[in-house]
DNA sequence: ATCCGGCAAC
DNA sequence: GTTGCCGGAT
């Protein structure tokens, strides 16, 4: 009844996953994106306000708006009096822009009642406004280096591609599953380096349409990739 | 023309 | 659990 996957992977997914950490850590060191939002020392304001950005949106979007953001709006207080006008002038270009600005500012006024500190719990943090369970997650990885899965649609394609997660698996099950896959991929010292890893990777090589298969480090360990390619066929002469 | 994407509201 | 929000990518 406990479903041993969803808690404790069989030891045969741990040691994939183990590997494809290795994998996803040397592909980022090459081709990882930098981003400011990325950089260290980053406020929980500065990171918050960018999580709520980037959701359903790209990043180079959002990379687009960001430094002007927080130009004009430095912390809480300043987003909290922000003229919604102005704000959705600033968001416009993101799309989402009428709902982006509704959340961040009740977001603001919810933090100012709580003089700017930012909740350090999963279930404190999604009661705020706009902080669904992946912006949770987020903030608990970034800003307090906890070692949380940012199981986003990328995750979960690379995730559901390597171990050739079936489509009719029911989708609580499914959801598990990645779960439990999602946290032992970052049960590691570089938790952080990992998600963002998995982040471009799905974004840049593993995307949507049109995955990079050939060119794919993982593809060794990625029963899409098994499945794509043909295999591999005798050259002509061989006996 | 269709797919893609977190959260809130319904 | 389904729908609406918005543009960009394909």
């Amino acid at each position: 009844m406990s479903g041993g996957v969803t808690c404790e992977l069989v030891a045969w997914a741990a040691a994939r996953v183990d590997w494809l950490r290795e994998g996803l850590l040397g592909w980022f060191e090459r081709f990882g994106r930098c981003f400011p939002w990325r950089e260290p020392g980053r406020s929980a304001y500065e990171v918050t306000v960018a999580e709520i950005l980037l959701q359903r949106t790209t990043a180079a979007q959002v990379a687009q708006v960001y430094p002007d953001f927080l130009r004009r709006y430095p912390a809480w207080d300043s987003l909290a009096r922000a003229t919604p006008a102005e704000l959705e002038g600033v968001l416009r270009p993101l799309g989402l822009w009428r709902q982006k600005a509704r959340a961040l500012q009740r977001l603001a006024r919810s933090l100012e009642e709580r003089h700017g500190l930012m909740p350090e719990t999963r279930r404190e943090l999604e009661r705020l406004p706009g902080i669904g369970p992946y912006t949770a997650s987020a903030v608990l990885a970034v800003v307090y280096g906890q070692a949380e899965p940012l199981l986003d649609a990328n995750l979960a394609r690379l995730l559901g591609r390597c171990f050739g997660l079936s489509q009719t698996l029911s989708r609580s099950s499914r959801r598990r599953l990645l779960q439990a896959l999602a946290l032992h991929l970052v049960r590691d010292e570089r938790s952080l380096q990992v998600n963002w890893a998995a982040l471009d990777f799905g974004t840049l090589v593993c995307r949507p349409r049109r995955p990079l298969c050939p060119c794919c480090p993982l593809r060794s360990a990625c029963a899409y990739a098994l499945l794509l390619e043909p295999p591999a066929t005798p050259s002509a002469g061989a006996p």
